[in-house]
DNA sequence: AAGACGGGGAG
DNA sequence: CTCCCAGTCTT
């Protein structure tokens, strides 16, 4: 005889989540003594980005930017550099937007609907905020979830992106949200499920503590699921100037229109110096960046009087005394291989 | 409905 | 090396 459908089985499922998840939740900073302001600094930093990254860039957060009144006063350049490393930027400039926003509303957002409304917060976060707070039954949808209902519900359909994949199992992680005692920590429950036991490589189903409501469990082939396409990557190639001249490095400031990394420092590309070669390749590092794969080769030049023109007449490019650099900030990568490249 | 956005950890 | 992660915004 088949399983009643899970949604049948809602109450049950939240209750074994729940009593799994307060003998095994990890001892995250953000959760030790919640506040809004940590968790919505905590929700931010972790989009797209795995917790072990996170958790120093949080501590440090925290202790230099406490509260959101703090953060409104910071000057944008701290919001940043605070950032340096993380990635994905408007996160950083968005936060801060949320903070003055937050501090002038009244009355204060509570509910998911009202955080939508705010600056770089969209479904999964204000679900995550109104939940964790405010206790509403507003279910997170994630990769994490979408890959615990898959599996739960033994879907095989093939999804192109993961956006439609969330939309496919919103439905479902509402009506399992509804039943639950706490609504906040279902959700996390449901996060820490997806990370340390239904995890996309060896899911650890002999000790899952919603196995009994797994039809991918029941059937076969949980790990397989979901189906997500996967994407085409791209290749690209970028030579780059490592140049000190008179104890101070050459950097490029990326224009604050710029589509990506606006206001971030790099080591100069090296079209914007007219290189070519021979110049003498010192190092080559790879890295990726979403679907793209770059390829970055740096090169040695010697300073010249076109190069003194070339640089004088380039408001983006300037020299950076070698004992303040860190007043800049720069790539994550380029911070990283600087150190490689000082050393050569 | 796609594409852009950064970086690093895991296997 | 490849994959993809506590997503959101822009076009």
């Amino acid at each position: 005889m088949d399983p009643s459908p899970l949604p049948n089985q809602a109450p049950a499922f939240t209750k074994a989540l729940l009593a799994w998840y307060q003998e095994n939740y990890r001892p995250l900073p953000w959760r030790e003594t919640p506040s809004l302001y940590s968790t919505v600094v905590s929700e931010f930093m972790c989009q797209q980005t795995q917790i072990a990254t996170v958790l120093p860039y949080f501590d440090r957060w925290m202790k230099i930017l406490p509260s959101f009144e703090m953060l409104t006063i910071a000057s944008e350049s701290l919001v940043i550099k605070l950032w340096e490393g993380l990635g994905y930027y408007s996160r950083a400039r968005n936060l801060q937007k949320l903070a003055h926003q937050w501090m002038a509303a009244e009355p204060k957002p509570e509910t998911a609907a009202d955080w939508l409304a705010y600056p770089g917060v969209g479904p999964y976060t204000a679900a995550a905020i109104a939940s964790i707070t405010y206790e509403e039954h507003a279910a997170v949808v994630d990769g994490n979830v979408v890959r615990i209902l898959a599996r739960l519900t033994n879907d095989q359909r093939e999804f192109s992106d993961n956006g439609k994949a969330v939309k496919a199992f919103t439905t479902l992680a509402g009506l399992l949200i509804t039943h639950a005692e706490r609504p906040g920590d279902h959700n996390q429950a449901m996060m820490e499920l997806g990370a340390t036991i239904c995890s996309k490589a060896n899911p650890q189903c002999l000790i899952c503590p919603v196995k009994d409501f797994c039809e991918g469990q029941r059937v076969g082939n949980p790990a397989q699921l979901p189906r997500l396409a996967k994407r085409q990557i791209i290749q690209k190639r970028i030579d780059r100037v490592f140049l000190i001249h008179g104890g101070r490095l050459l950097i490029h400031r990326i224009p604050t229109t710029a589509k990506r990394l606006a206001g971030l420092c790099e080591l100069p590309p090296g079209d914007l110096l007219e290189v070519s070669f021979p110049a003498e390749l010192i190092l080559t590092r790879r890295r990726g960046i979403a679907n793209e794969r770059i390829e970055e080769r740096f090169l040695r030049i010697d300073w010249n009087s076109k190069l003194h023109s070339l640089i004088t007449k380039d408001e983006t490019l300037f020299w950076q005394p070698l004992n303040q650099l860190n007043d800049i900030t720069l790539t994550g990568p380029h911070r990283k291989w600087l150190a490689e490249l000082m050393a050569l």
